[in-house]
DNA sequence: TAGATTGTTAATCGATTAACAATC
DNA sequence: TAGATTGTTAATCGATTAACAATC
């Protein structure tokens, strides 16, 4: 049943901003090449992502610029822009508060939920800071149907259970806890950490490389 | 040459993670399963990263936890504390300053630097934000090798470009531009923002299949 | 027309999973 | 011994890349 892999819609984000950034500099056409040139992504691969979106280009041309932002932002669903709750107003979550460009991306932040009473009833970004109690409630009410976790990772699961519980459909999870949750909520973990590994082993490999 | 591959070096320190708490909560060994069970990773998968770092488990009782710990950190390079500056110091920024877990994934943020007035001589976790003029100077007479960009991405590459002419060998980069830095440098790039297109577009399946 | 690009099919490559003997 | 786990080989799966006809 799912066709389109999770990997080609997380691409399509991508070649959305380099895309953004193109049309402000006044960019009307572009290429699967010059695609591939900003985003180190190979160029067929490129042609089927904007294929995906049923999107077509025209030869010696490229893509019309505007018609590919259109498209991505249509097929990604973009257009409804869905509110979202933030739980844990600590640093990481006051990055995403502040990113200013949620809202050409489909999402935005409406409030943002913190047990700490230092940060409760602070106003970022035009986002209040309220005391988690009233998260439950507020989602219920609200219908909100996104929630993004940017606590610390003991208390994920217990976080995503109230949101799941509240009826949050889908969860960005910035925690590098695996979730446990019922099989029709979207979960979409980001591991800021991940690449920690990378540069520590490959600098060492590296280094042993040139002493031979 | 290079045999093995960055998807098992990336999965290592999600692994390092959870055994660190298992460690903590007092836990003397951990198997495949278990492991496979805390991190949704493949158990055979398991096995081979683990293989990798060279480490020989006991049937019927797994691995040690200490023993996977250390094969883990060796393996990773992780005993030789790396230094490590980091420029751009939002709240992105400020988030991995305050990470309090890097000591033992084998780095250190020494310094961050700012361009903003409002940021330069605040000290964050015992971080100096220092201003970025000063950068090229101390990564030279510090012999920095590890540089972390938490900028906006219009400055991502110029900033790469500084550290490159600085002599940092590895960059770990949290804006979504493609660095052009020479071969020999190790770059390891965080896309915060790619599971935004899966939760947008998977919500609104979901919805239309009910809909059917 | 020549040439650059599209879109698609086929081939390759690598990662994941299944199967199973070995072991304590 | 029985059973759970390891480590490894083989099979599968999916993603990436190469090749090429079609098009403006």
């Amino acid at each position: 049943m799912e066709i389109v892999k999770n990997s080609a819609i997380r691409r399509l984000p991508l070649y959305y901003r380099h895309i953004q950034k193109m049309d402000a500099e006044g960019i009307e056409f572009t290429s699967a090449r010059i695609l591939s040139e900003l985003t180190g992504v190979h160029k067929t691969q490129i042609r089927k992502d904007i294929a995906l979106t049923g999107l077509v280009g025209v030869p010696r041309r490229g893509h019309n610029v505007k018609a590919l932002l259109k498209a991505i932002a249509k097929y990604l669903n973009w257009n409804d822009i869905s509110s979202a709750f933030l739980v844990g107003a600590g640093n990481l979550g006051k990055a995403l508060i502040n990113y200013d460009n949620f809202e050409a991306s489909g999402m935005r932040i409406v409030a943002a939920f913190d047990t700490s009473v230092n940060e409760i009833g602070k106003v970022i970004n035009n986002v209040e800071i309220l005391p988690m109690e009233k998260f439950a409630d507020l989602t219920k009410r609200m219908h909100i149907k996104i929630g993004i976790i940017t606590t610390p990772p003991e208390v994920a699961q217990e976080i995503a259970e109230i949101m799941v519980d509240s009826g949050i459909k889908g969860i960005w999870n910035f925690t590098y806890t695996q979730l446990k949750v019922p099989d029709d909520i979207v979960v979409e973990t980001v591991d800021l950490y991940r690449g920690l590994g990378v540069l520590s082993k490959r600098l060492a490999d590296k280094e042993n490389e040139e002493r031979k």
